[in-house]
DNA sequence: GGTGAATTCTCATAATATGGGAATTCAAAA
DNA sequence: TTTTGAATTCCCATATTATGAGAATTCACC
């Protein structure tokens, strides 16, 4: 009961604010016999935690840690659409397909497709593909536990979709590690000849991985000599994401 | 980004806590550089506002505050555990019928029972029965915000069960203001004939109602002569529970 | 009842949170 | 646009509070 006082009011301001439906900060600054400035200083330390999402000036959310670990559902609507915009610039600046996808029930979701016109996919936002066999999938798998990719491997086959797929269990296991190790993945033709796709993970502030976030093309150089630029830019766009995650700019 | 560096510090342990299945003490310190001792202080203060159940050595699990506001399921199983060996005592200390009920989808949810011999009540656990014609569902009801009020009333009827069933709405209203007001619930022969019944909310630390507790009798003395008496024990008992949700002892 | 690990306690001190009020930004209306 | 009142951030000297090493205690399992 000592040393925690400023933690014990932060805590009871988070509590007030998520558990009432609607705060006026001024009404919560009285009931929590506190100053406002300091309740305002609370509020933003709990917004960069990510713990509380500012609906706007006088409601409060579940900010996206809370929504990661309580509610998946409720995750995915605000992932998408926080990050919908940035992607959609992002596709527009690359004239690339983006996607961005997320570890759901031993699958790929994808959240947000944009398509740039004519390069025909078949992926639609909210279908659910397999991970072993794309870069954004094997981002996700990277970003596992040990358990959870155990697990991961215990219930499915590694069918082959095209010459490239790895179909052998141990063979995935060290791209994947690769994958995590570098902090990208690729797929060279895996799951589509003639498709390039690179892809990085978007993660919270502390680097917890959310998601992840994809280019795909027909154009080897994409995943050859331009490679590091892709990155760079894919990089960005993730950074950007998730800054979009967080209330303030903090 | 100051004057909340204890803060930052105390919502990072709380998410490594709770979002890594299994976390040992000490590894959490080396991986937030932080000494052991401010490491230890924070999970408590984190435990005493409830957003932390200390599972045993190295296992952490969500606390009340947490589960009550995204996982009802989880918090009901976690209220009965809790809760069955108090109520159970209790019962038997009084040598009447016990219920512990929350409220849900405008209904009361039992979900402890403890009965004495002989006295038959059809009650039983995790079945759910009317809010407003007993003395546990009006302490329920006298602790919901004038908006969920007005959805249960919207909602549903008041069917007279006994002549003394309150059914309309202007008077329970009342009766329910009543109810918060003071404090209890009575049921007087509203529920059965001859069946007598007082009840007391089970909140939390921040006065936040989670469920009722009542006792149930044929004897009207309970709810008359000796009414102050079964209060004051249904109180205690009431706050022996919101004890045993907290980790600590506070 | 013994043992090693986990947890709490202690307290002087450094570090940090505090808060009143001014300054600024915001958002809705004119 | 401009106005206007409210919401929010900023400022900074100071008191308050968090800190953390190590000792003391409790715990859980043998």
């Amino acid at each position: 009961m000592t040393g925690t006082k400023s933690i014990d009011k932060a805590l009871s301001v988070l509590k007030h604010v998520l558990w009432d439906e609607e705060t006026r900060v001024e009404e919560l600054a009285q009931q929590l016999d506190m100053p406002l400035a300091t309740i305002y200083r609370h509020i933003t330390a709990l917004e960069r935690g990510g713990l509380v999402w500012r609906e706007n000036r006088n409601a409060f959310a579940p900010g996206v840690c809370l929504l990661r670990r309580f509610d998946t559902q409720g995750f995915n609507a605000f992932l998408s659409e926080q990050s919908r915009p940035i992607v959609e610039a992002f596709s527009k600046h690359m004239n690339l397909t983006v996607h961005l996808g997320v570890f759901e029930d031993d699958m790929v979701t994808y959240l947000v497709k944009c398509a740039v016109e004519g390069s025909g996919f078949f992926t639609r936002e909210t279908a659910q593909l397999d991970a072993y066999c794309s870069g954004l999938g094997k981002v996700l798998l990277g970003s596992l536990s040990a358990r959870e990719l155990d697990n991961y491997f215990s219930s499915g086959t590694l069918p082959k979709i095209t010459a490239a797929t790895i179909t052998d269990e141990a063979q995935l296991r060290k791209e994947v590690r690769a994958v995590a190790k570098r902090g990208y993945g690729m797929d060279v033709e895996e799951f589509e000849e003639g498709l390039f796709c690179v892809a990085v993970p978007i993660t919270d502030r502390d680097q917890k991985v959310l998601a992840a976030l994809s280019v795909s093309s027909r154009e080897p150089e994409h995943v050859g000599a331009n490679l590091k630029s892709v990155l760079k830019k894919l990089r960005t766009a993730a950074g950007d994401i998730q800054e979009a995650l967080y209330s303030g700019t903090g």
